[in-house]
DNA sequence: TCTGGGGTCCTAGGACCC
DNA sequence: TCTGGGGTCCTAGGACCC
């Protein structure tokens, strides 16, 4: 049996365990640079706030019904979903975290126990130690295990949190239950698609016979359609290292010269090496993109892209950003307010069995710098070592207006409690 | 004025090999 | 008239996820 853990609502739940005065209220989460809503409480979407909701446009709505409004804080976030995975841990030696807020647990040897039970009794824990509410769903396969956590999360009080798939009724009333384009897997297109032939629901799916839907949806919809039927398919997957590692913003004002976009496109091509670095990578080609507001229909439009391939592999923050602006430097062109940058970096290899080149090699002093910079900037805080070439003067700030304390994660910003 | 960010996998088609 | 058979690798684009 597979186990889905699911955390309600989760950005908004984080916001709420550190400010209990917000239980019952409506909270909503904004994206980077206060952009849209993309995270609502039960409360907001009650109200009616759609996901996406554009916050300047919803700025009156939001304060006509009282909604806590919230600057994304992913340092909080994180932490929080540490603490709840590191709990699931120890309900399986079997586990995949899934996402920030989700996990499945593979349940096997667990016979004699009654996963009912045992369901209710991780949500209970998980609320109780770290404040966030959670659903589990428990069922054959994993794709089941997906529809019966809705079912949990859409019925808390007959369900308590938990619901457990292991009959072919439950099986078959489920699926019925479950519309189409609710399917894990089935999105937009797929939808449309399906509903077009008459598949309504997710048990209308399962009885498609399966070159049709190998052939329409792939191999990859062949699975989910075994794996609805209570064929096991989809399993547990490893952790692997990343295969591609991106870095890119919108800016909080157009940028109109290229030295701005230079700096902006350093940083983002160091921050990138950080995290190649963490999984002990280097890469072999690297990509930059900038384009304009495609929203302002007043404004000469323009996006470009550009890869370019390293005439050796390396992680080494210096290099990447000297790749990184020699691009942007092939791509920008002037006269253009530019709204978006970002640089990917692809094609990895382990560290350790990096392919030397003949002529021209990373520098091997990097190497050891590299390594200091990164201890320097984890003890100390990230980005105290930086490039000359990086903003010095943190002129570059996102618009973040409603941000919260990082209550577990610096010190200084730890809750205070008045009495 | 204002519109997020970061990933994965699969397929078809082209270029190439013997 | 007639023109083999069997592969690999790479890329772009499309679908999906949170």
């Amino acid at each position: 049996m597979f186990a889905l853990i699911d955390c309600n609502n989760f950005y908004a739940s984080c916001e709420r365990v550190f400010r209990p005065d917000l239980v019952g209220k409506p909270i909503v989460v904004l994206s980077n640079n206060d952009g849209c809503v993309i995270a609502r409480s039960n409360e907001a979407k009650s109200l009616g706030i759609p996901m996406g909701a554009l916050a300047f446009e919803y700025k009156d709505v939001f304060i006509r019904n009282n909604i806590n409004v919230f600057s994304a804080n992913f340092a909080l976030y994180g932490d929080m979903s540490n603490r709840v995975m590191t709990l699931l841990q120890e309900y399986s030696p079997e586990s995949e975290i899934y996402s920030i807020d989700e996990a499945f647990l593979k349940l096997r040897g667990f016979e004699m126990y009654d996963l009912n039970e045992y369901g209710i009794g991780i949500s209970k824990r998980i609320k109780k130690w770290t404040g966030i509410p959670v659903s589990v769903g428990i069922a054959p396969t994993k794709a089941l295990a997906k529809i019966a956590n809705k079912i949990a999360k859409k019925y808390p009080e007959r369900t308590k949190s938990s619901y457990l798939i292991n009959t072919e009724e439950k099986r078959i009333k489920a699926l019925k239950w479950t519309a189409i384009e609710d399917v894990w897997g089935i999105g937009r297109k797929h939808a449309i698609r399906l509903r077009e032939v008459g598949v309504k629901t997710a048990y209308d799916f399962t009885q498609l016979n399966d070159s049709w839907v190998q052939r329409n949806l792939s191999i990859v919809g062949l699975r989910l359609k075994h794996d609805l039927q209570g064929i096991p398919t989809l399993d547990l997957e490893d952790v692997k290292d990343k295969k591609n590692i991106a870095t890119t913003r919108s800016f909080e004002r157009n940028i109109t010269e290229l030295k701005d976009l230079k700096e902006r496109v350093t940083t983002f091509a160091v921050s990138c090496a950080e995290k190649l670095r963490k999984q002990e990578s280097t890469c072999n080609s690297i990509m930059v993109f900038v384009q304009t507001n495609f929203h302002r229909q007043d404004l000469k439009q323009y996006s470009k892209n550009i890869v370019v391939k390293l005439p050796f592999p390396t992680s080494s923050s210096i290099e990447l950003a000297r790749f990184a602006t020699q691009a942007l430097e092939k791509i920008f062109v002037f006269g253009y307010s530019y709204k978006k940058a970002g640089v990917i970096i692809m094609n990895f290899t382990p560290e350790k069995d990096m392919q030397l080149s003949l002529f021209e090699n990373s520098n091997p002093k990097h190497k050891q710098l590299m390594k200091v910079i990164d201890r320097i900037n984890l003890s100390m805080g990230q980005q105290k070592i930086k490039l000359a070439s990086q903003d010095q003067k943190r002129v570059w700030k996102m618009k973040q207006e409603k941000l919260s304390p990082r209550y577990t994660t610096q010190l200084m910003e730890i809750i205070t409690i008045i009495s």
